[in-house]
DNA sequence: CACAATACATACATTCGCGTTTGTTTGCTA
DNA sequence: TAGCAAACAAACGCGAATGTATGTATTGTG
């Protein structure tokens, strides 16, 4: 029985990519079989490769789906105007965190990029995709961080470039060393001292 | 014309493992061949057989070469009894990044480390032993930053646990980052103003 | 100086996974 | 109400990589 309607075959593309998640997750990017996909979504490859050209198309999709929501967050953090931007952005990453910690699709996600896939061959575009969000990031939050530098809000001996660099990697840092062993960590508490220190470094 | 002398034996040793970094390096671990990196080293794969139960012993012993010595800096350090530990804790990782900049092969192992390997199947038991060994590092700087606190040397309101962990993350982040795209830093000229944002947590 | 262990090279069997092609059924559309 | 195309399933062909088994020339040793 084949032929399913256009809403019957949105769901299996969804079935898919769950199961990319959990495959991945389990097996590594590299290792995971487009064989095992299609079994934990109960569909054969056939059915991925309609739906995707290959594992890299799979694997983009998959981070599409958890990433979106998160930059357009961002976006309206650094569009305030008024108010304490700084704050806001202080705010944002204690949700950031707490959103990790409680959202099991990010969790997995966000596993798989820190932990379980390699960038090359297949994926070096994902990656060079990535590292050109990491420069907007970049950029947008040194953009703040200049505009609040000038309304007195950050140090004036402090670089407004280096700054951003030193709270992305911060966050990052937090991001890698959590996934790498969760139940170590109560990152939902902790989230907010951790910012706390990290954000010593702007004030 | 095979049975060299035993100091050949360990020169062969030391290219297969200069080849893995290579390889490992440009495919990724997981799709390393042990063929190319036999054909790299100039040997064939019963070589690598020969010295190495199967890649992931390869890529225990490749890390092993890079690991060991900065493990004993560290040490030292940590033991350090006159004088403020927190200040040459700070040296102590201006020059970590200093030699990551500056020294190829540590460069290469924890790109690899970071980018290219994925920790399950034959690497779960690395991947415990690299949690285990940041435990270790966490706890010894946990030490210190409790002694200095009670020197006065870190205010009393930082929590010492949650400042090891913001330092070590922070280490990890920019470890992470820069390996990502070195080109895009300067990370020899920018570690001590980076690291001088980082100790902003406990000073 | 014999001889067993070393330090590999070579050959083999097997498995696995990918990309593609072909087949089949049914939803849509004119 | 044909008939085309969507949405898969099933089958094919192929290469590549792994572990092992066997061969072989030295080399250190008693």
């Amino acid at each position: 029985m084949v032929r399913r309607t256009k809403a019957e075959a949105e769901q299996t593309r969804e079935q898919i990519l769950d199961a990319a998640e959990s495959v991945f997750l389990e097996r590594g990017v590299a290792r995971a079989s487009l064989e095992e996909i299609a079994q934990v979504a109960g569909v054969t490859r056939g059915a991925i490769y309609w739906h995707f050209r290959n594992k890299a198309d799979l694997f983009d999709a998959m981070y599409g789906r958890v990433h979106l929501p998160m930059e357009d967050l961002f976006d309206q953090v650094v569009a305030l105007e008024e108010g304490n931007a700084i704050e806001a952005l202080r705010t944002f990453c204690v949700q950031s965190l707490r959103c990790l910690a409680s959202n099991a699709r990010r969790q997995r996600v966000y596993t798989i990029l820190f932990h379980r896939c390699e960038f090359v061959d297949g994926l070096q575009e994902s990656n060079e995709r990535l590292i050109a969000l990491r420069d907007r990031w970049l950029a947008k939050m040194e953009d703040l961080l200049q505009r609040e530098q000038t309304r007195g809000r950050l140090p004036a001996e402090v670089c407004p470039r280096l700054a951003a660099i030193t709270i992305h990697t911060a966050m990052i840092g937090i991001y890698f060393d959590y996934l790498r062993s969760p139940h170590t960590y109560d990152l939902s508490a902790q989230a907010p001292q951790l910012i706390d220190l990290v954000f010593r470094c702007v004030g």
